[in-house]
DNA sequence: TATATCATACCGACCGGTCGGTATGATTGT
DNA sequence: ACAATCATACCGACCGGTCGGTATGATATA
């Protein structure tokens, strides 16, 4: 095999091995060596690939924003109505606490961190304001097109992360076994039809 | 001095240390050696008054979360109006961030560890579902009045839920001194009234 | 004197990270 | 084609230091 090829394949083991272990025991649990033994790899090898236990992270974290970023676009361009494209942010919700469930739990760990370490808040925040510009276009867009009230884009894009976000926090600590998607939609709607009599 | 004034002097000590420490530093990094140096104690002090390091943590927690009980509860009977309650339910968060804003931080740190660790999880997660419980009940109240319409109390009540943990996770990791306590109180608006147009 | 309250000294495990060395593919000169 | 040279990929022993926790003795109160 070409050296290149064996020297991917070991980075990928790694960085696999790693996403396991932190999704099941958290970061702060899972030492470098644990994560070596676990990818059948020397230290020498994770350190020739990764420069500090925290940059593997940081790059699992990038692969997997990247992933949430193309989700939301593809929304975004299918999504005529725009009431129908938040309404389906709320399935969104759903797939990510189903599929990613499992490594969500980092999310807080990395959260706590990130209010201190100006490098993880860079790599783990700072695309949360994107997804809020992002839903900040969106309400515009229902504002233009007449089917939202004429509220400040950026404070109602604000209300819609603090719900996933929300609804994501007690979706991990919930282990009721509850459809966290159903209640997000139906978030969603109370939110756009609001919970008072009329 | 009587013995055990100064014993509970020396634990209330260890224990305003801790707090401190661990909201500037978080729970991992703060180590008990600091927290007794913060005290002026020692360490068999320590391990006199506390049997692990989590212990302390955990007395910590029922402290402020009897804390929140006794605010809500004082919500809860000074309210007439339902919408009038929920809406003043922002002003808590808001009075939240700013009180108790340094501290918050360990709630990530610890709502991460709840999702593997027992103890945690009853000290930390547990006292929420009361909360929502609380919530339900103060729904139903609205719905038997008529100022609610007839929704599912208890998934209106998570959504609720998710709103105030949404926006203070956003005011945690959001340091533009945005004023969450109006934001919040917009969000709630939202809720009430609904975002689409009539 | 007996007991609660602390101080001191220390333990063993473990952690992230380093380092000298090696094995093996790639490159170049002949 | 073949050897000499170099670069990349990897190994695993090891380091300084920190951590939570303990064992034991001193001190003071009752």
């Amino acid at each position: 095999m070409k050296q290149q090829d064996r020297a991917t394949q070991t980075k990928e083991s790694i960085l696999k091995a790693a996403e396991h272990l932190f999704a099941v025991q958290g970061y702060e649990a899972t030492s470098v060596s644990m994560i070596c033994d676990a990818a059948g790899v020397s230290k020498g090898a994770f350190y020739h690939h990764f420069e500090t236990k925290q940059s593997i992270f940081l790059e699992l974290m990038q692969r997997w924003l990247k992933g949430l970023d193309e989700q939301l676009v593809l929304i975004d361009e299918s999504t005529e109505d725009v009431k129908e494209g938040l309404l389906s942010m709320g399935e969104i919700i759903g797939q990510v606490l189903d599929v990613g469930g499992p490594q969500l739990p980092i999310f807080l760990e990395f959260w706590s961190r990130a209010i201190r370490d100006p490098d993880v808040w860079e790599a783990t925040v700072e695309p949360f304001q994107r997804y809020r510009d992002f839903f900040a276009a969106l309400v515009q867009r229902g504002i233009d097109e007449g089917s939202l009230r004429d509220l400040a884009p950026h404070n109602t894009a604000r209300v819609l992360i603090a719900l996933a976000v929300g609804m994501l926090v007690q979706g991990l600590l919930d282990t009721g076994g509850e459809d966290w998607q159903d209640i997000t939609k139906e978030a969603l709607e109370f939110l756009l039809h609001g919970i008072a009599a009329r």
